[in-house]
DNA sequence: TGGTTCACTGAACGGTGTTCAGTATGTTTG
DNA sequence: CAAACATACTGAACACCGTTCAGTGAACCA
């Protein structure tokens, strides 16, 4: 039941935003009353963490292949594409689980666990790449923010379609975050 | 009336997120009925989009005076510190004009006039880099996204708190913040 | 057969954005 | 002065929302 619930409210969910959609309307599509939905979640909120979680679930899945790739830079470069790529391709995850206010609220600090790990994944990475002579001297939270925002910032913007203050040049999305990801692997690559 | 209306939005809304807050929230704060707000707006997003243009206007006040700076680079990381700086100290409207999603949906796209103008005072000061042999065979559209990307990164993160993830380590959001446009523009300076 | 447990319902509560017939106060005109 | 009009505002109503909870019916066990 909670699958068939979360199945629904995925759809719902990531076709119209937290707000937009209603426990009503996911109660409709899976042809139960609203009042059912709370026997097997406490609160919208709690959905809506499910989803999180599964959000990171897919995202860690697709990061862990590259802890194989043996170089270090060339290791971060693939995740870097990897977490570009994830939100290209999962905008409404993308969406949920690093732009959207709603669940942070209630201090469930606790359950950003996939989060710190795909996190140390990156602060790893960039130890490793100190270790072979790069970021000499950068302090590994500071770059790791710094990288992560670059990063995110691209993915944001994308997200909540401010990118369309490039759209009368004639410049597509996937466009500016290839190439804007290309310029910021090359001034990585500088320092 | 309007200005009246306004100036209780703006309270409610930046106090309270654009969902949070409601039309009779703030007819109560005025101490007047609902319906009186709909005699001067249309609807809800218009007071949004008021309010979003005021995020603007005291935006680009904010950035107007730097561009008597003449060396450009040094104009560009001025520009980058007023950027973190308008973020930190207006989380809310920043929120609002950079991340919020609500007013975009109505095609009203003719009133990023005022993002246009801060997107080319960016766009202006990368050019005048050139000019001066920085970011040779950059393309300037590309290479403003991706700075743009970078801080709104930075300030995305801190406003949806997201920087929590580093909450554990003794970081302040303001220290992260600080050391990762100091990182950033190193990078930016070696390019 | 009676009692207990379980899954589920749907009306109800207090909230939301928005509309609109109605009121009450000027202001203008005959 | 009185009648007609204009303006400013109200607040009940509509259709929605998240959430609760007394009640229903079926399944199981004694």
């Amino acid at each position: 039941m909670r699958a068939l619930i979360l199945d629904a409210a995925k759809k719902i969910f990531l076709a119209k935003g937290y707000y937009q959609a209603s426990i009503r309307n996911i109660a409709e599509m899976i042809e139960y009353s609203p009042g059912t939905i709370y026997l097997y979640f406490k609160e919208k909120d709690e959905i809506f963490h499910a989803l999180h979680e599964e959000g990171f679930r897919r995202f860690l899945t697709q990061m862990q292949p590259l802890q194989h790739v043996s170089e270090p830079f060339e290791r971060l470069k693939a995740m870097g594409r990897v977490y570009m790529d994830f939100a290209s391709k999962n905008k409404d995850f993308y969406d949920l689980m690093f732009i959207m206010q709603a669940p942070m609220n209630h201090e469930k600090e606790e359950e950003w666990e996939m989060g710190h790990q795909a996190l140390n994944y990156l602060k790893d990475v960039l130890r490793d790449c100190q270790a072979t002579g790069r970021f000499q001297g950068k302090d590994i939270e500071y770059l790791s923010f710094t990288i992560w925002s670059a990063l995110h910032g691209m993915c944001a913007l994308y997200c909540r379609e401010r990118c369309h203050a490039y759209h009368d040049k004639g410049l597509e999305a996937g466009d500016l975050m290839a190439h804007g990801y290309e310029y910021f692997i090359e001034m990585l690559a500088k320092v």
